[in-house]
DNA sequence: TTGACATGTGACCAAAAGGTCACCTATTGT
DNA sequence: ACAATAGGTGACCTTTTGGTCACATGTCAA
């Protein structure tokens, strides 16, 4: 059965810029080792690695063994936590709405 | 026009834990003054209105004066921006299904 | 089976964050 | 005017966090 982490680890996690911006590239593509990762950012393997165990106990990333290498994939599932916990079902319509309308105008410049 | 808080300012905003049930109690009743916020915190008025400093550069509360009173409310348009950043459209679907079953699960215990 | 590869741990240090206080300014009601 | 109320600032200290390294374990391929 999955670990539940606490609500504080989540938001520990999103805390550090080099831990969201590991979480943006396993946005755009998935199941990355450490290797890969750390090629990307300019930081000691360690460094990486404390991150990545991190984002990992915060449940934010999701790994699996294949080998000698540990995949790494993105787990949306606490961050929709967070946006529900301060947005409901009404708000919801009207922010949703405005961001993309907003995301849209500047879009065009 | 309204300032544009960095990410990270967000980010660091929403990793303490007074801060986020600060949010949580704004979230349940909008328009408090820092002496009612303080009232309910277990915390100095330093330490409370030091937070709100913080949450109000995070863009996640926005003030209005009325007298020597300051009013706070929640705004959640950052919030819906950290969802936006790493869920897409066709993820949030499953995702949000997932949760609010799994919320609905859990609710009846 | 042994050398190269991929990941893991604990100690350590510098930088940043949380909390309190002495002191200060602005607004109100009488 | 002035005492009481509401909020604001900078210095200070303690705790937490980010980053690196020496050292260690597990896996693969020849």
């Amino acid at each position: 059965m999955p670990e539940v982490a606490s609500d504080d680890a989540v938001f520990k996690a999103l805390a550090d810029r080099t831990r969201r911006s590991l979480l943006d590239r396993l946005f755009e593509r998935d199941g990355a080792s450490l290797g890969e990762l750390e090629a990307e950012l300019s930081m000691s393997r360690f460094g990486v690695m404390k991150h990545l165990r991190i984002l990992e106990d915060a449940n934010l990333v999701i790994t699996r063994r294949s080998g000698r290498k540990k995949l790494h994939y993105l787990n949306p599932v606490p961050i929709r936590l967070i946006h529900d916990r301060w947005i409901d079902k009404y708000t919801e319509r009207r922010v949703s709405m405005l961001v993309d309308l907003k995301t849209k105008l500047e879009s065009r410049e």
